[in-house]
RNA sequence: GCCCCCAUCGUCUAGUGGCCUAGGACUCCGCCCUUUCAAGGCGGCAACAGGGAUUCGAAUUCCCUUGGGGGCACCA
């Protein structure tokens, strides 16, 4: 039987990156085994769910690389893949459970449930509803044909035990007294995440569910219905959880959760996908940039680390930096333009465009994220808008007022106007100003770029142009003189 | 409180009884390169949570303790 695994995020939020590590692991696991890969829609809660995150989340499995064969927007054999859409479905199920004793329709109170909850914990015991408050099947048909609406729970065997082989945690047992008779089809009438997951997973004959280790306490409760729909459970593999700093879940309050949000700061998808792919599993041989097409070839479910995983942030730009360097010039420019006219406001024209292309392999050799760029190369677009401590750092030394006039005449009549012999023409006007470049260059770059920090200066002064190069070397002549 | 999961440098990890005076990567520190900042090169700091047991021999196997994480809804 051919590997079917599949994603199923609900559309209540951004794609988050633990999500999208789930995503990842799932989509390498069927791609390694010629498997199907399926997206899903757990839609189930109609009151959070908003058509920006459904957006967002196949938007930002596709920026990734991580293409479905069957699910929401493509179709496939078991359409509709959208669990809003498969009401009636999870209905007859429950509908069958209850004709069968599976299952049941609860009238128990929740004051009730809630004593019998309190009293339990005091006792020392697991909280789950035991089915205690259970009625007759005659007496809970007759007030349902009275009019009276109740949630369907499932009757979950007691005593009893389920034991599954876990892919990443090997066996693990959970007694039936620590799961609850847990309810599959509201009162009014929707399912449950329990339900629908199931059937869901049941009908579009998913032979394993890879996913996080929250709900690796419910997945006995999976396989119990599983069990009750006459299906063989599938393979579960759960994923430890993706911590923040402090160790604790990753929230937003550790930062970015959502992908998309790494994705507008700049960071590549091939960079996400490394980082992501290596929080949990390791492709041996001390290796750490290993490519997508790589990993497929490598990835082995049962390789993947059991211990939670703390996001590092400062690793992930690292590795972005090297993914950056590795791009084309041409690449880097396509995609770092985008980001450089929303950074301006506006379009880049012809000239602009070809002064961005001369100055990239500058700056993309020190970029560590693509929104960093536009900030730096912002200095050749516009006006000059000096950084008042780099200011102060520099042009208040007695250097500024000698390098300044020195430069603009080594430069302004240049007869070239190439890197070179900008670096010649300012190199002798160290020589002749007995200073070192150190000191000598900086009152210069202040004056071209507005900081102490910028692109190489001589490929700067280039790409900038003689007519603005000059300008720009006299306003702070200027400036300088009348401080 | 109860149940489940986990435990190697600060972080991500390699390691499946001897190859380990524990390897790699990020971070941090130093040096080199150098027109700033980066990048790059070289080097350094830094870990088997604790206690028992098994064994000729344990990071590797077992038990306990401790610590961390997750779950305990008519949310997913």
């Amino acid at each position: 039987m051919s590997v079917r695994v599949r994603i199923a995020p609900s559309p209540t939020g951004y794609l988050h990156v633990g999500t999208a590590r789930a995503a990842l692991y799932n989509w390498l696991f069927a791609r390694g085994r010629n498997g199907q890969f399926i997206l899903r829609s757990d839609d189930t809660d109609s009151e959070r769910n908003a058509l920006e995150y459904h957006t967002d989340i196949i938007e930002s499995l596709r920026w990734l690389g991580l293409d479905w064969d069957e699910g929401i927007e493509i179709g496939g054999p078991h359409a509709p893949y959208q669990q809003s859409l498969r009401y009636d479905r999870y209905r007859d199920v429950a509908m069958d459970l209850l004709e069968r004793g599976l299952a049941y329709y609860s009238f128990a109170s929740s004051e009730q449930l809630d004593e019998f909850r309190k009293e339990a914990q005091a006792a020392g015991k697991t909280p789950a509803y035991d089915g205690r408050f259970k009625l007759a099947p005659e007496e809970a048909a007759d007030r349902i044909a009275a009019g009276e609406s109740a949630p369907i729970r499932m009757a979950v065997p007691r005593p009893g035990a389920t034991t599954f082989h876990d892919v990443v945690r090997d066996e693990v047992t959970f007694d039936h007294a620590q799961v609850d008779d847990f309810v599959i089809l509201r009162s009014d009438g929707s399912p449950t995440y329990h339900l629908a997951s199931t059937v869901d997973d049941v009908d579009f004959e998913i032979t394993h569910v890879v996913r996080g280790e929250d709900i690796l306490s419910s997945t006995p409760k999976h396989i119990v219905l599983t069990k009750a729909m006459g299906a063989i459970p599938p393979t579960y593999g759960h994923l430890a959880l993706l911590m923040g700093p402090d160790g604790k879940k990753l929230s937003k309050r550790h930062g970015h959760t959502a992908l998309s949000a790494y994705r507008q700061a700049g960071i590549l998808p091939e960079a996400m996908v490394n980082y992501l792919a290596l929080l949990g599993w390791s492709p041996g041989d001390d290796e750490t940039i290993v490519s997508l097409a790589d990993m497929i070839d490598r990835f082995d479910l049962d390789e993947v680390t059991k211990n939670p995983t703390i996001f590092d942030n400062d690793k992930l730009e690292w590795m972005n930096g090297v993914y950056i360097r590795k791009l084309t010039v041409t690449d880097f420019v396509a995609r770092v333009t985008p980001l450089v006219e929303s950074h301006l406001g506006r379009q880049l024209d012809g000239r602009e465009a070809a002064q961005l292309a001369a100055i990239a392999p500058q700056v993309q050799e020190r970029a560590k994220r693509l929104a960093e760029v536009a900030d730096q190369v912002s200095f050749i677009f516009g006006d000059v808008v000096y950084d008042e401590t780099s200011w102060e750092k520099v042009m208040t030394k007695d250097e500024a007022a000698i390098v300044l006039p020195a430069a603009l005449s080594a430069v302004a009549t240049l007869e070239e106007w190439t890197t070179e012999s900008i670096e010649n023409a300012l190199r002798n006007m160290l020589t002749e100003t007995e200073l070192s470049a150190r000191k000598g260059l900086q009152p210069i770059r202040v004056a071209i770029s507005g900081s102490t920090v910028s692109p190489p200066l001589f490929e700067s002064i280039e790409v900038l142009g003689r007519d603005e190069a000059v300008s720009r070397l006299e306003s702070a002549i200027a400036r300088v003189g009348s401080q």
